[in-house]
DNA sequence: AAATTTTACGCAAACGGTTGCGTAAAATGG
DNA sequence: CCATTTTACGCAACCGTTTGCGTAAAATTT
């Protein structure tokens, strides 16, 4: 059983018969504590084996050095980058990070933020949940003078901070490959109506068709639930059109898994008979032998890191007294598509 | 810009004109606060916005409310799902969670473990660094009345704390289904000779050979740095032999990927020319065409959270006044091998 | 030697809330 | 109507550290 009674300065004080004021500033090397007393104290704090106790500090600082992240699911190799990003960012600033996963549940994300402001975090770094509309629960954070940056998932709106990525740059990229070599049926495996990324990948889609002087046809726009058996179905679909797409855009790595498989079950070759580009999440490729002919990056540890950044920006604009009141932080990365056509 | 002044205790006391200790007592309903003074509190309060400042009370009481996680690395989807199974455990038990990540560099574990002490959790969990021989800093924490619970990648001694998981189990059910559907010759990709898990897998292997009276040849052992080309040298070592082995166990996912493209390369057909068995760490199986047999399982997320668990049996019992000396919390979970020949 | 400055330290408040103890005033008992 | 209990609240300490201000004693100046 260990003492229980951790030094303290009073302790230190009692042990010298001098005022705690005095251990503190002697402590500090304080210039109006005389020279013997400073080393005397400084002699019985190392007897003692003293450390400050930083969490009386952080509390008198109204400060705790800590950070919350909020993101839907570690499970997902995107998010558990993204997570290393901010550990990163915040070790470089002596900042903890406390973590809370979503799980795509809107409730979830409300409470999580509720606990975090009870924990009196500095700040929050997010990435929403897909269910999240509505951003009150946010916007309650700045009566604590909690700052809050979101990253790749954020909300619809001018009045935040946030990192986000740009998906034009990777779909243009993506595209104009393919017409490189050759392709000019270009379709698109989307995800499910009601997600902004569906729609935000629809319009970019058409917007680099247009670039590239390719005609839009319907027919070969399908989407997908997300659901296995309904991504089978997708590229079934366009696999059965009398002029299928020879190349086709997929909504992200785990759709195209199954599409892969289907196409193999269909007879077809893989980067022969069909090609693909997919919005990347997984880091398998390298250990696969059918691949995309190349994956649309969204650089998660990257924008984390940068949103951490902001984040430390804003915390550390806020503890000077003359804050000149910092202009919102926003920054969008570019996506960029990765090659693996001559990997393989 | 936000009021900056969260309405406190004694801001209510001084509009009613009462003491602090009367409005901390009425919001908590205290029976010695007459009625009416009661009510009026918590009208005020409500006015206020009132909400009471965790910090504060956690600083007297001397806790966080938050325990700390040391892992080498969240890129790792064990580590990953581990630490999704602490957050579970510690959601239940309204516990915030810290994270480190050690990266399997020693000193960053030292590094952590201090600053995780600064902060005061109330308790940390530990998965290992492979370098990590020292406890040292551990122990130190024995100091602070902060518990520690290690898990999966644990210490080497006795008084400690701990959930770590059986490989026994998995590889002895990995050895008789492999027996059981004819092989007789089954060799071993192990991995380099400093990790602990290389020694360990070796000890099993023999021993489950022996228990299904197999005879034990050297020449299908074999070993890599874990790098990919020496992986396929691995594999390619035991594919040269006269008499190659009809089965092999191998030391994880990551070499199994590879030597699964390497058997490809020699025109070979998994499951039919070779099978394999391995230790899982990769959550990937279902998405590829050639898969192991099966995978030895180690439940991240299990371990992680009993472990969670035991921590804060510790926890609660230290804040109990007459605690009874809790003995060693100790647990080890039986690995599982997984079938996947019946999947495909 | 008296006046002034400097040195070296202590007091007390502050951060925000909790709690043991003491005590007026009100209610009850006899 | 006096003695005792109950009710309802305030005081002050506490958690550990920091810091503005005040002040004796010592050192310096004249």
């Amino acid at each position: 059983m260990s003492n229980n009674k951790l030094p303290t300065i009073k302790e230190i004080a009692k042990r010298l018969n001098v005022s705690a004021s005095t251990v503190s500033r002697a402590l500090h090397d304080h210039p109006s504590i005389g020279l013997v007393t400073t080393m005397r104290v400084h002699k019985v704090a190392k007897e003692l084996g003293y450390e400050a106790n930083k969490m009386a500090i952080y509390f008198k600082e109204r400060k705790t050095y800590t950070i919350g992240v909020i993101i839907p699911d570690l499970s997902e190799p995107f998010f558990s980058a993204a997570l290393t990003g901010v550990e990163d960012a915040a070790e470089a600033s002596n900042y903890n990070v406390i973590i809370g996963q979503s799980l795509d549940n809107f409730e979830r994300e409300k409470k999580i933020v509720e606990n975090m402001k009870d924990h009196r975090v500095d700040g929050v770094l997010v990435s929403l949940t897909k269910e999240t509309s509505t951003y009150e629960h946010f916007d309650s954070l700045k009566k604590y003078n909690i700052p809050v940056v979101f990253f790749d998932r954020v909300p619809n709106r001018k009045d935040i901070n946030y990192v986000a990525c740009n998906l034009v740059s990777g779909m243009l990229q993506a595209i104009t490959k393919l017409v490189g070599i050759g392709h000019s049926r270009i379709g698109l495996i989307n995800g499910p109506a009601k997600l902004a990324a569906t729609l935000q990948r629809l319009e970019i889609y058409c917007r680099c068709l247009k670039e590239n002087n390719l005609p839009m046809d319907q027919d070969i726009i399908v989407s997908t639930t997300l659901a296995k058996a309904d991504n089978v179905k997708a590229i079934d679909k366009l696999l059965a059109l009398e002029e299928p797409p020879t190349a086709i855009i997929v909504f992200n790595d785990y759709v195209l898994l199954d599409c892969i498989a289907a196409v193999k079950a269909a007879g077809l070759v893989v980067n022969k008979d069909i090609s693909f580009i997919s919005f990347a999440n997984l880091p398998i490729w390298e250990y696969m032998e059918s691949v995309p002919l190349g994956s649309i990056e969204q650089f998660a540890n990257k924008q984390s890191s940068m949103a951490a950044e902001f984040l430390f920006q804003m915390i550390n604009n806020a503890n000077k007294p003359n804050s000149p009141e910092l202009p919102l932080l926003q920054h969008i990365i570019d996506s960029e598509m990765i090659d693996y056509s001559s990997a393989k």
